[in-house]
DNA sequence: CGATTGCTTGACGTGCGTCAAGAGCGGTGG
DNA sequence: CCACCGCTCTTGACGCACGTCAAGCAATCG
């Protein structure tokens, strides 16, 4: 894009002050008008259902585009609340669609976000759809620390943004079940964990464990390798790691 | 539209002759060039882990429009292949988004249908996540069932276009459970199955089971909202029912 | 016609949800 | 400073839903 185009993008974007935890980027059924850059910080989307439940459909942290799944109703079908002091940008869809009419890099750059997501979200079925427990978990850990590795921050160590309650409601466990196979890991020497505070201490290990079949479940001390994992993440945390699909495997 | 566009829109497209089943649309790994329209028959798309076990992401119906999550790639993300006798029409991509520059209109529907996409893949995530067998079944019969009654077809009785199998990698549960689901769905008078031939006896029961909290023995207000042509199938039969997520209920 | 594939049904084992009871940890107020 | 609260997180015991294994028909096919 030249300057000028630049300058007009730039125009339509709002910068949203720090938001707080547990703070409303938008409510769920709320009038669309727009999609948000996270630029600081790590925001959740959440659905609830008639019955009062609420479950979660992904977390977006910084450089990630959230608020696209809507554009195509009246309302927003999800809420987005910040899990932490989150700085965003608004990005009014209507007229960033207006725009994208006369900047064909725009509106290619439009489609490459929307088609991530689809892909994104289609990871995560996967993913869903037939992994064990500790395969899910892993995958999570795993997509924030590419999200980091993406950052140039540190891949093997960091905070996690979310509770367990909030791991568990989107990668469709129990609290304790997370709380489990977190524990689980820590002690198998595979992570440390305390609080929110991860250290990956062998990421090779983790990979594996998405990858692999798990005929020998979990010999402590099997040494070899399968191949150095890559391929990993999509897009964002929401982009989970190939979902390696144990298939009917268990 | 206007009749101009219109036709520099049709020069694009090209009808695919009638495919049969287990016949290709594209595979996985090979270069991404277009999307594609469903006119009859049904389609699955498909991926397979590098451990060999394959998931199926979703399945087209007619007037689905499938291949859009690979956009963003070299090359596409899964297989797409016929579930029965199928003919289709290719969408050249890149050819489609030179043109949406100068028709707004088509721009603007591109984008809904990604939209669509998301919002449905997120569904299906929803559904994946947290609902039982039965849950996930009758969500995949009514699906279909809705993408009938918006083509004007009997919304009631239908075939269903794939296996038992298929239905099982879909929706994340072994062939069994989905077989021993359907007949005991059959045995409690709710449908009639035969093969693949499905007639929904009771819908309205059917909706309940998965939007009512079944603490209550049912037989409240059997007529159901859903609100009419909302928020229901969001595309083809991938467009899963709201997924009501049973929450941590079970 | 055997052979392959799709579907069903039974028996059995187990992963993970559920229930229940603590254990940190931070915040608030006295 | 401690007492008290409301969280989030952990850990154990138990049971059920669903995966796995296995066997047996029906339908399609080469």
């Amino acid at each position: 894009m030249n300057p000028g185009q630049i300058r007009d993008v730039s125009a339509l974007v709002r910068s949203l002050g720090p938001l707080t935890r547990g703070q409303r980027v938008f409510s769920q059924n709320t009038p669309f008008s727009s999609c948000y850059f996270v630029k600081t910080g790590a925001v959740k989307t959440v659905t609830v259902s008639e019955r009062g439940d609420e479950r979660i459909l992904g977390f977006y942290l910084p450089g990630d585009v959230f608020g696209l799944s809507s554009m195509n109703r009246r309302s927003y079908s999800c809420s987005a609340i910040a899990l932490e002091h989150t700085s965003i940008c608004e990005l009014p869809f209507r007229q960033l669609e207006q725009l994208a009419r006369s900047i064909p890099e725009l509106q290619h750059h439009l489609f490459d976000l929307m088609s991530r997501e689809i892909a994104n979200a289609e990871n995560i079925s996967m993913l869903l759809s037939s992994n064990t427990a500790e395969e899910r978990v892993i995958a999570l850990l795993l997509n924030v620390s590419e999200h980091h590795r993406q950052r140039k921050l540190s891949p093997l160590q960091f905070r996690l943004p979310m509770s367990r309650s909030d791991m568990g409601s989107f990668l469709g466990l129990a609290v304790e079940t997370v709380s489990r196979i977190l524990g689980s890991l820590h002690k198998q020497g595979l992570i440390n964990i305390t609080g929110r505070t991860v250290v990956l201490l062998q990421p090779a290990r983790l990979s594996q464990r998405l990858a692999v079949d798990p005929d020998a479940p979990a010999t402590k001390g099997d040494d070899f390798c399968w191949s150095p994992g890559h391929s990993h993440t999509v897009a964002g945390v929401s982009g989970m790691p190939a979902a390696n699909t144990s298939g009917t495997a268990r």
